[in-house]
Formats: structure tokens, sequence, C-alpha cells
DNA sequence: CTGAAAGCGCTAACAA
DNA sequence: TTGTTAGCGCTTTCAG
């Protein structure tokens, strides 16, 4: 390995020296960086991040900690935000928490004493205590998902909004009994969206608390079930509504299991925009969103807070709004069977 | 920050007696070992990494290195090793490159002054020369694709073994006209996938040069592009195989926009195993790959080599057999329309 | 403009 | 069984 050593020896100059030469210290003549210059490349000199990283500089990492990358969502932000980083120089250290706030303390601690750069995370619904002590000694950011504890450096949606949208538009087409199936209300995106929900329903409150299922926004599974218990009630609801991705895909999985007509016999509203959801059926009318935009957005920022100053992020948050996007699961409740095949399939946004 | 001299200090020790009971060292009293562990803890101390790779350790960090992230074949392997590997204490670094090799290369350079104790990398194409030096200087394993050049670390699929169960299914189903959709046989996946196609065609060559379209595997629109053009073709093909998710993706679309219906018209099969799949129109009939178990596996196996030796990681290669899937878009060919239950309830298009 | 020297936190050889 | 000492490669005073 080639040190800063090397160069000094063969140039006949001091180590420090060198080091000036390199970081391009104002004090060294053009004339001396020049030739440091020219020996570095021919050498291949490459800085030790390990001993920078003692003199207290930050690696060029990037810790993102978030519940699951299977979920197609936090896939796609994670390539908008590796893109984004990796422009600037920067790396993404993955850490997967499963909503465990154990393992995301865990997670925090590690990547806090590999001396990250930054941390943009999704955070569980509890937080631990000593997380938010380790996430306010370096720059973070929240993503989707906001406790006040952790700080207002946030980017986020307008989960209210989406969920209310998806839910007017259902009351608009004469639903009544309206189901939802979301994440549990302990998480912030959880409450907000079933404030969305309950808000933009005709009347108010939902019609019947067997309509509201809440529990782990990031099981498939417990989509299923929750699905399986709408559908085994005496009295079904014409309409439901998915808060977020993986419950979607566990109605559209129960709901092709027991052979449901959609949208016959109910009008289903996604969460996402997943690749599938606009081949599914009848093509699935669902709450899109820009999470590649909301992710860009956010390493942008996060880059230049990093760059600009290492101390203490200033606040400052982004809501991005969700759009609906209609296709062929939802339809006038009590309407007849249109008989057009694809017609409804290519969701036009609305 | 908590530093060895602060326990020593408090205990009255030598930091080096501090650090010797820190790492077990036969050396130490069990006494003292238990003290300084209970002040460590209780202090919250955290061993400074960065100051330990400057003593020749490797960091905790593994890179991962892929094409890209949003594919849920990658994702999945992703979830699985981070979860491998965080119960070993070592971290994800995630690095994409878009199949572009001066991106990959980039990667591997930082990962490799990041320090990192190892990389799992699906290379690309054709990884330039100065990767593959890169690469050797570390713990590494291929996954999926595997290049000579780069060494006899390998975790696959046996891809032939694969396209030539998916293309023996549909031969046997009577079907001639069997058109291939996959990556380019620059990729060694490619190649491999191609070859099972031909081997398993009844006549051994496909009947028609234009029912195989290679391209980049990763892109969704290659896939429809593709599909696009067979079914403009004059004589078109009775059965499509997929030969990548994200071209599986690209069928699965074009084929719902044009409301082909499947599998009267046409039968299909699919590769790997996304959600999504199970419900695309009357089922799609796939290639199961046992993705995880593979990553698992790898995981294990790559930590096993990390701890055991820092040297030369000793040759190994293990292959996975795929599954086929038979679900609802494959049938004889020329057979009647069934008029089964799961087909109607999509409707009659797809 | 440049050099010498101290130390970041840790480990490992060398003493005791 | 423990302490002392000397660096790892770099930055950063403090002196020239």
């Amino acid at each position: 390995m080639v040190t800063i050593k090397d160069i000094a020896a063969r140039l006949q100059v001091s180590p420090s020296t060198v080091g000036r030469a390199l970081s391009d210290d104002p004090r060294i003549s053009a004339a001396t960086k020049k030739k440091v210059a020219e020996v570095a490349k021919e050498m291949g000199y490459v800085a030790n991040l390990a001993a920078r990283m003692m003199r207290g500089a930050s690696s060029n990492l990037v810790g993102f900690v978030i519940p699951d990358i299977r979920n197609g969502f936090y896939a796609t932000i994670a390539h908008a935000l590796s893109k984004c980083l990796q422009s600037a120089g920067f790396q993404l250290a993955l850490s997967e928490t499963e909503d465990d706030r154990m393992a995301e303390l865990q997670s925090v601690r590690e990547l806090a004493s590999a001396n990250v750069a930054g941390i943009i995370i999704v955070p569980t619904a509890k937080p631990h205590r000593e997380t938010v002590r380790l996430l306010k000694l370096s720059p973070h950011v929240q993503l989707l998902r906001r406790h006040a504890m952790i700080g207002d450096q946030w980017f986020g949606i307008d989960d209210t909004q989406a969920l209310s949208e998806a839910t007017a538009h259902l009351a608009q087409l004469g639903h009544r009994r309206i189901a939802y199936i979301g994440g549990t209300d302990e998480l912030p995106t959880g409450a907000a969206r079933l404030k969305g929900y309950r808000e933009a329903l005709p009347s108010g409150e939902p019609e019947d608390a067997a309509l509201v299922h809440l529990g782990a926004p990031g099981a498939i599974e417990f989509g299923r079930d929750a699905t399986r218990r709408l559908l085994s009630l005496a009295k079904r609801p014409t309409a439901i509504i998915a808060g977020s991705v993986q419950v979607t895909h566990g109605i559209l999985q129960e709901l092709t299991t027991q052979g449901v007509r959609v949208p016959d016999e109910l009008s289903v509203v996604g969460f996402g925009d997943e690749p599938g959801f606009s081949w599914w059926g009848p093509g699935l009318t669902s709450i899109g969103l820009p999470v590649s935009d909301l992710a860009t957005a956010c390493g942008l920022w996060f880059i230049h807070q990093i760059k600009r100053n290492a101390v203490q992020s200033t606040n400052y948050t982004s809501v991005s709004q969700a759009t609906l996007i209609v296709r062929g699961s939802t339809r006038r409740h009590g309407a007849p069977a249109k008989s057009s095949a694809r017609s409804a399939t290519h969701g036009l946004t609305v």
C-alpha cells in the first residue's frame, strides 16, 4: 500500500507537505502541488480511509434503515437514493429492522460506531431512547414515518390526503360499506392514513367497527387474514381500501384465491403502484405515490446537508402528494357489469 | 466518545489490560474481565472501528454489488443476506451497477478502499480487468452469474436445467412454435438459459430465428418490445418463455395491454416467482428459484470464509435447482378452452 | 512556504 | 497476570 510517506520520500519532502498538497492547502506552492499530484497518481496512491476516520472524518457511508427491502416501496427508494448518493461519492449501508425496535437500535449502534456520514431512516413505531440519542449525533433524516422526538428532518407523503382521496373516490361511486386494512395506528403513517379514511367516509365513521383492520403493514399474511375476515362477514363490505403495499398484495392474493369478482362483487383500491398492480384482474385502482422523486429529493437534500456543515442539520420537512390512479377495480356500487374488455385497464390518473 | 482509556482510568488499570480483557485474551484473569465488561457496558463503550481498521482489521462491511435492487430477485437476496450477515455482526453495503461495467468498477474501487470484509457480486457481462484484480484482493463470491476470470467462488442456479424444464413442459403440451425472450448471451446466465431452451426444443433448434429475442435482462421495456414483435409476427408463436424476472414483467404487461387470451391463444412461462405472478390472469406458470435459500447458503459460507482465514478463500461452487411451478398460463396446444371458475374470475381477457 | 512532532484509539511486541 | 512502549496513516498544531 502506497502511503503519504512513500510519496514524501520519493520527492524528498516531508510527509506533512504531501498531506497538505493533496488536500490543496493554500500554503503549498503550485509547483509542489503539481509534483505531488503527479507522483501520487503514478504510484497509485489511495488515501487510507481508516486513518482519516480516526482523525474525525466520517466515512463515505450513509446508513439506510428500513423495515424490509423486499417491499417494492423501499426497494424503489433504495434505488433512487443509491443512485443519488453514489454520484456524490457515498455508499448506502443497508439495515433491515423488520419493524423491531431492538434490531433498529442494533443497526443504528453499528452505523454510529462505523462513523457513517449520516443516516436515512424509516423508524419503527416506538424507537428506543438510545436510538434517538444516537441518531441525533449524526446527520439524519426520517423518511415516510415521522417521530417528533427524532426531529424535524423529514421527507414524507401526505398520508391523510392519500387515503382521504381514495375513500372519497369510493364514496362518490355510491359505496357505503367501505373497509380499510392498514398498518397499526401506532405508526405515524398508520394513524395518518386511518385518519384520512375516516374523514372521507360519508358518515364520518365506519358503519361497522369490523370493517377496519389494523396490523403489521409489512406482512402479506396480515392482509390475507384481514381480507378473509371481511369476506366471511355476514354483511360484507362493498369496497376495500389497502393501507400499505404488502397489505395490498395480501388482499389481491386472497381475492384471487376465493375467486371474488372484482369489481362486480367488490371494489378495491390498492396502495402504491407496484409492477403487477396494473394487470391484476381488471387493473387495480391504486394510490400512486411519488416514491422515486421523494427519495431523490431526500438524497439531494441530505448530501447538501452533509457537505454544508458537519454539525447540526437544519430542520426541514417535505410533503409529497399522492395521486389516485383509477383503473378497473373500482365501480359504482350496484352498477351492472360492463362487458368492455380492456378499456378500463389502462388507468387514467385523476 | 468512551475509549478504552476511559475504562482503564476508571478501573485503575492500563489500557492494554482493558483491550485484552475486551478481546477475551486468555492471559487476563476472569475477575478483571468481568469488571472490565461491566464498566464497559455501564459507560456505553463502543469499539472504534476506524482505529481497529488502521491496525489492519477489515471493516464489518460486506459489499453487495448487483444490477438493480428494484428487481425482486435481488431484493429477496439482499434481504436474506442482510439477515444472515447481520446476525454475525456484518453490514451490507449496497452498490448498484445497472449492468454498466464502469459503474461496477467504481463500486468495487470504493468498496476496496473502504476496507470491506468481502464482496458479494453479481457481475456484469464483461467486468473490467481492474475490477477483477480488485476483487481478488479481498474475499469475494459471485452470485448467479459466474465468470471464470473472477474465480470459482460461486453460488448459482442451474440455468440450463431451469430453461430446459420449462421448454420441455411446453413441448410436452404439444407446442412447437415456442418463443424465448431472455438476457443477452454475453451474460453467463443468459447463455446458459438459452442453451437450456435450445436443448429442450423438440427440433433441437427454434423453428424460426424470429422466435428468439435476447437483450437487457433488467429492462421491462425490452420484454415489452420483444413481446410486441412476437405478436406482430405473421406466424405467431403458440408459447413464450421468459428468461428473466423483468422480462416476465414486460411480457405480462404487453399481453395484458393487447388483451391476448392466455392460455387459449398463447401459453406463457415466467421466470422467478414474484408476488403477483400467482394472480396474473389464470395464474402464471413459472420457473421457481430457491433464491432465498441460495442467498442464505451464500451468506453462511461467506461468513465462514471471512472468519476462518482472512487470506485466500478456497474455491467452492454451489448449484441450486429450479422448479417449474405449473399454474394456469400453460395449456395443451390447440386444446379447447376450459370454463374453469378461475378463468372466469377475471373476465375473459388474460 | 515547509518541516518536526504530537496524537487520534487500538493492538501487539516486549518487559516485568 | 499485568504494564510499557511503539506504531498503523493521517491531520494538525507549532516552529522554523
